[in-house]
DNA sequence: AAGACGGGCCTGATAAGAGG
DNA sequence: CCTCTTATCAGGCCCGTCTT
């Protein structure tokens, strides 16, 4: 469990999360070598970013292992909107495998729409991280879902909620799901200081410091370690309200 | 019945616009 | 100029619907 104290900044992602995850990968070099994998999917963008260097680049160059960006939603930089023409886009997209390119304004391809699953309306965008093709990332991502969501993510995600519900008694209590649907009849947007704001909010980003003690033990055989890299940032995001 | 999917709404920071 | 409101962004979460 770490505890993430900057603030989420759109198009910064990487700033917030990447040293944890580093370090994670680093601890796992050297308590548990054996389960090193050779590429991590990365929940986030790779090169399909606002400066062309995601999470996911950022990632890979501090790991030096090959990197792909899988994201659930497009970002839009370069002139990639997510309008009426790239949804025909994706209405096109007929089969599980099926892909088009994201190209942008400057008429680079900075990755790919990938219909993960036969029965998935919406694709995944696929973004080159490190030392991978795109072709390669794509195939790569393919190969890992069986459902829509690439399995390593996947898994990452539902144990990485369950850990935290099962430590932590929430988010999936019923007291929580009270206080969300209270939290529904406010208004939209609180002025900063309002009554509504919760308790937490309008915290100094200043102290970026981190207390980390993540928990390397118990490794699953098969377990890909970009599986730890998810559950310790589901568990950054509930510790500290989300990004 | 259980599990998966996806739409819609949430957060928090920021920018833009409106109005006093 | 200042304050307030609204919109935007990525990603998290909930819950109704669908599939197995």
């Amino acid at each position: 469990m770490v505890h993430l104290k900057a603030p989420y900044v759109s198009g910064f992602l990487a700033f917030r999360e990447v040293p944890f995850l580093v370090e994670l990968v680093q601890r796992l070099q050297e308590k548990e070598p054996g389960f090193m994998p050779q590429v991590l999917l990365v929940d986030g963008n790779g090169v399909l970013h606002q400066r062309g260097f995601g999470v996911a680049c950022h990632l890979g160059v501090l790991t030096d292992l090959p990197c792909v960006g899988v994201a659930k939603k497009l970002l839009q930089v370069d002139g990639l909107e997510n309008n009426s023409l790239h949804k025909e886009k994706i209405m096109l997209l007929q089969a599980g495998g099926d892909t088009f390119p994201l190209m942008g304004n400057s008429g680079t391809v900075l990755g790919m729409a990938l219909k993960s699953h036969e029965h998935s309306t919406n694709p995944l965008y696929v973004s080159v991280g490190h030392r991978v093709s795109l072709e390669v990332a794509v195939r790569l991502t393919h190969h890992c879902c069986r459902f829509r969501i690439p399995e390593p993510i996947r898994q990452a995600d539902i144990r990485s909620r369950d850990y935290i519900r099962r430590t932590l008694g929430h988010p999936g209590s019923p007291a929580q799901r009270q206080e969300r649907s209270q939290k529904e009849q406010r208004p939209k947007v609180c002025p900063k200081d309002g009554p509504g704001a919760p308790a937490d909010q309008g915290r100094p980003p200043e102290d970026y410091g981190r207390d980390s003690s993540t928990d390397l033990k118990d490794p699953q055989p098969g377990f890909q370690e970009q599986q730890k890299d998810q559950q310790l940032e589901r568990t950054e995001h509930h510790e500290d309200s989300d990004l």
